[in-house]
DNA sequence: TTCATACTTCGATCGTAACCGAAGCATCGC
DNA sequence: GCGATGCTTCGGTTACGATCGAAGTATGAA
């Protein structure tokens, strides 16, 4: 009766609706803090320090403290993945908080996944590298070929510093919004900074959505052209 | 505020205890009753029929009736991998129901993860088929080798039939025992079954463990050998 | 038909946990 | 030192949902 890991705890984490949404906006990979997070969770101060304790104790979020502030984060990347999957299954069960409405496509187009992009545009930067050779793809593994990496330092992209993390380079994420898998990893991460380091896309104040620059727009589009 | 997918509303339904035993316990493929079900989450039946509904509701159940009985299974793999993946979480944070007592050794060395074969075996049997080349892996991504379905062929093992399914022939599932990764989709389906039909190995009555015969195991130790 | 089994629905109880007001710390700026 | 801000802890209220007894429905067996 009682064997195996105890899914009921981190279920029961999750399953708070206030605390839910804290982790949502968490994904978006900003760290922030409990007074922000009251915000997104729809509750006072008090009650979201409670929960942020206990998504904390069950493993979920890590905290720094900087000043009088406490950033909450993800606790990893495994954390974040585990969020992502119920995002993914809850949007294909067609759990939604409600109808698809007129603010959801921006967030459709463009958005963090913690750390990388997703969205459209994340599902297209995957499917582009892929078909131009420069990504492997066997089920849901993916590789950086080495045609993909002369291609990156082409643009001006060192992948060599990347690959001795010990974080793995590619990653697969499921996409809830696309239902298709864009790209993760250090260098899935690594893209997106970049992006935002050129200017050709920022980050908006308390969403999760990208905005692209109309020439950062063009840019991307050029550098990763879908396959007709 | 409230865009995306609602990850509260299954995680409030994995989130309560007799629910994610029933979940856990369907992890080990067989359809259940809902009197077993009943039994394995310590409740009565009147309560695990309400349970059962939501669970059915939430998409992550599906019922069939048989006579007088109701026969449950988890919806589909991919409800099957939701709950495989929170299990390794919520392993890897430590959220145990218990220490690793007498009984769950024989859980860890084989045991049945939805249709496929995990524990060390099944670990074993994976690690195993990659060193041969029998299976190619990329991240988290594998894929059948030639020589793969030539060596399959030669032990009476047809892999035709499975290429034509929709589901996809290999995939990794990662094993919360092992904390690594395991082989599932159709072809880690077939081979269990194969290993059942030739009586190598039995499932157990109420659990989700697998014992091997004395002859079972030899000859699984030998047609899977282990990298020195 | 009648009885037994498997399961669901109803109704009522009860416990837990989410919630907030108020008070208590900690840190910053002055 | 002082007040202001950010956050936590405490206490008490409240509401939701898990639970079970009892009654109701369906299927099978005799």
């Amino acid at each position: 009766m009682k064997e195996g890991p105890d899914i009921a705890q981190i279920g029961a984490l999750i399953g708070d609706p206030a605390r839910a949404n804290m982790l949502a906006a968490l994904t978006g990979g900003r760290a922030l803090t409990a007074t922000e997070l009251a915000g997104v969770g729809g509750i006072t101060v008090q009650t979201a320090s409670t929960h942020l304790a206990k998504l904390e104790a069950g493993g979920l979020l890590s905290q720094r403290k900087q000043g009088r502030h406490r950033y909450f984060t993800l606790a990893d990347e495994a954390a974040a993945r585990l969020i992502e999957s119920m995002m993914g299954f809850a949007a294909g069960r067609g759990h939604l908080r409600h109808r698809p409405g007129p603010k959801e496509p921006v967030l459709r187009k463009a958005r963090i996944c913690y750390d990388h992009l997703a969205g459209d545009y994340g599902v297209r930067m995957l499917d582009s590298l892929i078909s131009s050779g420069s990504i492997d793809a066997i089920g849901e593994g993916l590789a950086l070929t080495e045609k993909g990496e002369s291609d990156l330092k082409c643009i001006g992209f060192d992948v060599g510093a990347l690959k001795s993390s010990r974080r793995p380079l590619c990653r697969s994420c499921l996409d809830w919004s696309e239902r298709r898998a864009h790209l993760a990893g250090s260098l899935g991460k690594a893209l997106l900074s970049s992006f935002l380091d050129k200017g050709w896309a920022r980050r908006t104040a308390e969403s999760r959505s990208i905005i692209f620059s109309p020439e950062g727009d063009r840019q991307f589009l050029r550098l990763f052209p879908l396959e007709s």
